[in-house]
DNA sequence: TGAAATAATGTAAACGGTTACAGTAAACGG
DNA sequence: CCGTTTACTGTAACCGTTTACATTATTTCA
């Protein structure tokens, strides 16, 4: 079960169509001038004997290698669907490969990345797995990357896209208390250092400040942006002897949001007249849940569109440092109360 | 932006301990013996120059990539977080790398695939955009495959893992036509050639004819396995004057469901009062639509699983042909009336 | 019209690893 | 005690491309 006994070089293509192996080479990457009667031949030669040019060789000798890695903590989130098709679009557009791989912070001390300037032109840096020093370094070196939902570290001009977060946390959660007089509202969160996670958190802090609301930090749990954890989560703090009161829960995302009304539900929970629930990502199931998700609608595939444009933009040396926070919108539906 | 100014290759790291570079690579592959003090200095002066070896040179060297292939026709399905996830796991585990590839039917003409033995060591096959002819040649090379949701070419022993889609569609619809009396069950497809929707539609056939009832061509309609699609195709259905009575839909895959759903509720339709609806795969989602979506359970990240290893398997020599069928499961919830 | 630019091609040296082959020294077996 | 295995190491060929440099024939242009 070898790979293949004997496949078809560039040479075994040169000798057939009597030319030379550079000749062949410069037909296949256009880099320079052939003339018509030889490519004409090579355009034969090549599809009657399936020549497919070794990729590990042209990597090796031109020093690239036509992939592009997205590095991601995990797979465990629908939210991925659509920055993967983002991404993908982008990539195959160019003609270029993608390698998906997951590494994060708890998995950093074994080895080094699965991807990075030894398998891939550039990198999306979606991960935490890569902690500030590590992309300072590889920035320092020139290697091409572009942050997802991530901002730079400080004097390090990494370009980035992600979604603005802060303030539209705040007018929802603001939406919740004037709106609908919610008083107790928890907050679930995702994982910790992931940045969106502590943004949305920010505003929801300040929010609850600004409108004379204290912060019970027994109202903030852990969800993990994970539709299981956080089903435990609430299942926990709902089963707890000494429950505390709360009107509201504002879930990190809406994968998160599904794990929240699953246990509401099942603790006999209505929703919204017991307890307002709110998501964010608005992913295209939302609008279609028990009740209706009131969410943030974010961008997610244009992120991953985008992203991978501005890395191809770096590849093409048009370089750029700028963060790009794409805007979002707050979709009122039932689960908060609206409607 | 050159990708790395200069980087540190085997031979640097040779003279840096003092060895031969054969010694070095012995190291690094650990397969045959090195003195444990010279391995001591080595890992020392590895870690010290920040060594990296070079993937693409290792590739040309071994003929090995070090990286499988997942060939799928989009990702505009919820339906491949499950899949990616039991994927990726496994590929992780066994310290490869994954390329993540789009490649459909109406593409092929232009290009050959985009991964394939020219730059991976194995394959996992989805997409229709290899066609059986493809997938023969590629057998007859002793190129490792294995096929996800789809089975092998006639006389192809190519391992297969796929779900049971038959007999658990008949039960379904039968379910339709018995518990709830549904008479007139309209049958929103995927896409034209894909294995499970094709099956899904002879189980649906099977079981009006079984039950007898007369197969309507114009109560199936195409879906796509899109959320989008499906949503158009159910409104363009409903909004056509002259309305073909229907009183259930069995949608092909639960994220067109969505669509149908969403439809059906513009357009007033009661869902199940009025029209029972159903979906397929079971996805996170699924418990939490409005309402709960009967549905078919489909072990997807185990399918991604199962097929990954059985790859690894290839690739470590044991060689397999069969063909196999994980189990599916109904699961009744609401929005086909029940309960 | 002659010098210089351009088109089209070939030769051969990288690229950074792996591994067949060879060799030496130590351990083993009868 | 000597032939044979085993542990460890080095030399150099090879993997299949790209590309710098060289060469010749053909245009271009002052």
């Amino acid at each position: 079960m070898t790979k293949r006994s004997s496949s078809v070089t560039i040479r075994d293509v040169a000798r057939e169509a009597g030319v030379s192996v550079a000749t062949v080479s410069r037909f296949i990457n256009k880099n320079a001038p052939v003339s018509t009667e030889v490519a004409e031949r090579l355009q034969d030669v090549m599809s009657k004997m399936r020549y497919v040019p070794h990729a590990a060789a042209r990597n090796l000798a031109s020093r690239k290698t036509r992939v592009i890695g997205l590095l991601l903590n995990n797979l465990h989130n629908d939210f991925f669907v659509p920055l993967l098709n983002g991404v993908e679009a982008v990539v195959r557009k160019k003609g270029y490969n993608l390698i998906v791989a997951t590494y994060h912070a708890s998995s950093r001390d074994h080895m080094h990345p699965p991807i990075g300037p030894h398998n891939t032109d550039g990198l999306l840096v979606f991960s935490d797995g890569l902690m500030d020093e590590d992309l300072k370094s590889l920035h320092a070196s020139g290697f091409p990357m572009v942050l997802v939902h991530r901002t730079p570290p400080p004097h390090t001009p990494i370009p980035s896209v992600t979604v603005e977060n802060i303030e539209v946390t705040q007018n929802l959660v603001e939406h919740l208390i004037r709106v609908h007089g919610k008083r107790r509202i928890l907050f679930l969160r995702g994982p910790v250092n992931q940045e969106d996670s502590l943004r949305r958190e920010a505003g929801y802090r300040s929010a609850l400040q600004a409108n004379g609301l204290s912060v019970d930090e027994n109202l903030i749990l852990n969800g993990d942006f994970e539709r299981d954890v956080a089903y435990e989560a609430m299942n926990e703090f709902l089963g707890n002897g000494k429950r505390v009161a709360f009107d509201a829960v504002f879930t990190g995302d809406d994968d998160a949001a599904i794990g929240v009304l699953k246990s509401l539900h099942e603790f006999g929970i209505r929703i919204p007249e017991d307890v307002s629930v709110t998501g964010f990502d608005d992913l295209g199931f939302a609008p279609f849940l028990n009740p209706p998700l009131t969410t943030v609608r974010a961008p997610t595939e244009k992120v991953g569109q985008i992203a991978t444009e501005r890395l191809f933009g770096l590849l093409e040396s048009h370089p750029s440092d700028e963060v790009i926070i794409l805007p979002t919108e707050i979709i009122f539906r039932r689960s908060c109360g609206c409607q």
